[in-house]
DNA sequence: CTTGTTATTGCAAACGTTTTCGGAAAATTG
DNA sequence: CAATTTTCCGAAAACGTTTGCAATAACAAG
C-alpha cells in the first residue's frame, strides 16, 4: 500500500505507449484517436489515476492554494471570517493555508515568507497588533503576489481592503441609546492607537454631539475586556450613579460592566441601557439579551476573497485597488431598553 | 516586480558555474571551495533567493504540509483544537490546510482527495455528521497517508485517535450535582446514535446508579440546542417542579435552560442546579455563571498532531495505534451551588 | 615524468506533468 | 500510382531542485 501513487509514466509503461499520448487521451486532446483515448481513460480510471498537484503546480506556477494570515482562529470574528473565505475558495476550486500569528510579528514575517515559497496564488491578511514595520508586506507585493487585507487593514500599503466601518458601526449603536431616551452615555473604549478603538471612540462622540449631548472625557473610561471591566470597577461604580447608557467597544466587554451593575444594585435596562459591538453568538446568551452592532464577518470573508480572486485571475485591474466598507446593523435585543424591567 | 523569481539556475548563470555547485554551496556542502561558497551565499543573500518549496517537494516528495478536516470552523471547542494543532505544527516547520466540511458528507470526500493530490504529509480529520460511508478514509490509508482521527472519530477505520472521555466527563459532571445535594436530575441529551450523545447519556446514568438514584427515562429529554430549549420549553417546564438538577449535553443547552427556567420564577441554583459540558467561553458569561466540565481543545489539538508526527516521521510504529483520551475536568461556577440565592 | 591523491566542479538524471515540434503512417486526392 | 493531406503519436524540453558519478585540475610522492 505504501507503494507510490501510480503516474502518468506508470500508465505509459504498461500500456506501451509514451506519457505524452497518455496525458492528452486523459484531457480528451483531438489529436488522439478515440480507441486509444478509451483504453487510457478506462485504464487510468481502474488505477484510480490521479494527477500530482505538485507537479502541475511546479510546470504551471499555479498553485490554487491560498494563505491566510490572522492574529487567532479562537475568535468568533475570526473564524466567521475564515468561513467566509473558505466557502468562496471552495467554490472556485481553491485551497486555504491557514497561518495564525498569535499577534505576534515576528510569526506574522515568518508566515508570509512561508506562503510565498510555498508560491499560493494570493494571500488574505489580517494584521497582527504588534505589526509595526511593514517591509514583509511590500516583500508579497514585491513577489508579484496579489494580496488583501481584511478588518486589520495596513494603511502604509495600497492593496484592496475589506472592512467594517467602525465609525459608523459606533454612531448607530450611540443613537440608538439616544432614541431609547438615554442622555449620559459612557464609553468603554479600547486604546486609541488602534483603529478599532479610535473609529468606534469617534463615532461615539459623533453620535453624541449631533445630538447636542455631552461627550465628556471622563465618561470615556479605557476599558475593552472582561478583566479590565473587573479591574476598573471601582472607577466604573463612580460614575454609574450618573449615567444612563453606556456603549461598549465589544461585546465581551458590555456584558462584563451588565455583571458589575446587576451586582451592585443596577437594574438593566431599567436604570442604564447598554450596548455593545460585534454581535458574537455571546450577545444572546447575556442577561439581558445584549443589545449590539453585527458586524458581518462571514461576508467580509467572502468579499475579501472576491476581490482577492480578481487579482489572481487578473480580470482585475493591475495596481488599482478598492476597498469595501461594510456597515455593521443593529441587533436590538433587551439591554437597551431603558427604563424597561425585566 | 512581476519578473519570476530568481532561481538556482538564474544564480548559476550569472555567476557562470554550474546549477549544481550553486545547490550544493547554499548548503555548504563540503566538496566547494570556500571561495565559491562565499561568492555563491553573498550573491544569493544579496538577489534574496529563496528556494521553490513547489520543486523540493516534488523532488522529495515531502511537502511539510499537513491537511485538516473539520466540521466548523466556527465552533469553539474546533478552534480551539486547530490552535492547537497550528501550534504544535508551526514549531516543527508544519503548515496546516484547513478544510470545513460544513457537516457535508460529499465535501469530505472532496477534501480529503484534494489534500492527497497536493500529497500533504499527513491529515487530520473529525468527521462530519453524516458521514455513514468510510471508503474515502480507507483511501486515505491506501495511499499511505498517515491519519489521525480526533474527537469525531471514525470507528470502523484502524488509526490513532484522540478523544475527550464524554462517559467520565458526564459522570464527573453529574456527581457534582449530587455531591450538591441533587438527588432528581434531569438530563437535556444529544441525538443516541451520535457519540458524544450516547457517552454522555451512560455517563450521567453511571453515575446516578452508583448513587443509588434513579436514572429515569422521562427525566432524560432529547434536547442538544439553544433552540430545542425554547421548542420543548413546556415539556421542561412539565418536570421542573419535580426536579432539583439539570445535567445539560453542552453549555448552551445548559444556558438556555438557565433562562427559561429564570423567566418562568425558578431560581438557579437555589431551586435547581445546572451543570453544562464543554467549557466555552460563555460559560463564565452566562448568569449565574456556568458550571461545567472543560473539554481540553488545545491539547487535545496538540496530541492529535503529535501522534501524526510520530507516524510522519516514523517514529511511529507502522501499523500500530494509539488511543489517547483525555478526561475533562469539572469548572465550578455558581450555577451548581444547590440551595444558594444569587 | 609517471602515478596516485585530493580538491573542486559539471553532467545528467530524476521528481510528474504539459506542450511544441516534428515525423510516420494512413487516408485522401488527382 | 504519385502527391498531398490528415490523423495519430513520440521525443524532448521545461518547471526548480538535488545528487551520484565522472571529469578535470592541482599537487605530492616516487
Amino acid at each position: 500500500m505504501k507503494s507510490h501513487p501510480i503516474t502518468i509514466k506508470d500508465i505509459a509503461r504498461v500500456l506501451g505507449i509514451s506519457p505524452s499520448t497518455v496525458s492528452r487521451a486523459l484531457k480528451d486532446h483531438p489529436d488522439i484517436s478515440p480507441k486509444t483515448k478509451q483504453l487510457v481513460q478506462t485504464f487510468a480510471e481502474k488505477v484510480n489515476y490521479r494527477p500530482n498537484a505538485l507537479a502541475l503546480s511546479l510546470r504551471s506556477s499555479k498553485t490554487n492554494t491560498i494563505g491566510i494570515v490572522i492574529p487567532e482562529i479562537v475568535h468568533h470574528f475570526f473564524s466567521t471570517v475564515i468561513s467566509g473565505i473558505e466557502d468562496v475558495a471552495y467554490g472556485k476550486g481553491f485551497n486555504a493555508i491557514i497561518c495564525q500569528t498569535n499577534e505576534n510579528y515576528q510569526r506574522e514575517v515568518i508566515d508570509l515568507q512561508a506562503l510565498i515559497d510555498n508560491r499560493v496564488d494570493g494571500i488574505l491578511v489580517s494584521m497582527s497588533k504588534n505589526t509595526h514595520d511593514f517591509a514583509h508586506f511590500q516583500n508579497v507585493q514585491e513577489n508579484g503576489v496579489p494580496m488583501v487585507f481584511f478588518d486589520r487593514i495596513c494603511e502604509a500599503i495600497s492593496t484592496d481592503r475589506v472592512i467594517a466601518d467602525d465609525f459608523e458601526g459606533a454612531r448607530i449603536a450611540t443613537k440608538h441609546l439616544i432614541s431609547k431616551g438615554c442622555k449620559k452615555i459612557m464609553h468603554l473604549s479600547a486604546p486609541q492607537h488602534l483603529l478599532i478603538g479610535k473609529n468606534r471612540k469617534e463615532g461615539f462622540c459623533s453620535a453624541m454631539k449631533e445630538h447636542q449631548l455631552e461627550c465628556k472625557e471622563q465618561f470615556i473610561v479605557k476599558c475593552d475586556t472582561r478583566e479590565s471591566v473587573f479591574a476598573k470597577e471601582d472607577e466604573i461604580l463612580n460614575l454609574a450613579g450618573s449615567i444612563d447608557g453606556i456603549f461598549a467597544v465589544n461585546d465581551s466587554t458590555a456584558i462584563a460592566v451588565m455583571q458589575v451593575l446587576q451586582r451592585n444594585g443596577y437594574n438593566v435596562p431599567k436604570d442604564i441601557a447598554v450596548v455593545g459591538f460585534g454581535d458574537g453568538p455571546i450577545a444572546d446568551i447575556a442577561y439581558p439579551p445584549l443589545s449590539t452592532v453585527e458586524q458581518k464577518g462571514y461576508i467580509i470573508g467572502q468579499a475579501a476573497m472576491n476581490l482577492l480572486i480578481g487579482h489572481i485571475e487578473e480580470t482585475a485591474i493591475d495596481g488599482e485597488f478598492e476597498t469595501k466598507i461594510f456597515t455593521p446593523e443593529l441587533v436590538e435585543r433587551t439591554s437597551s431598553q431603558l427604563g424597561k424591567t425585566i
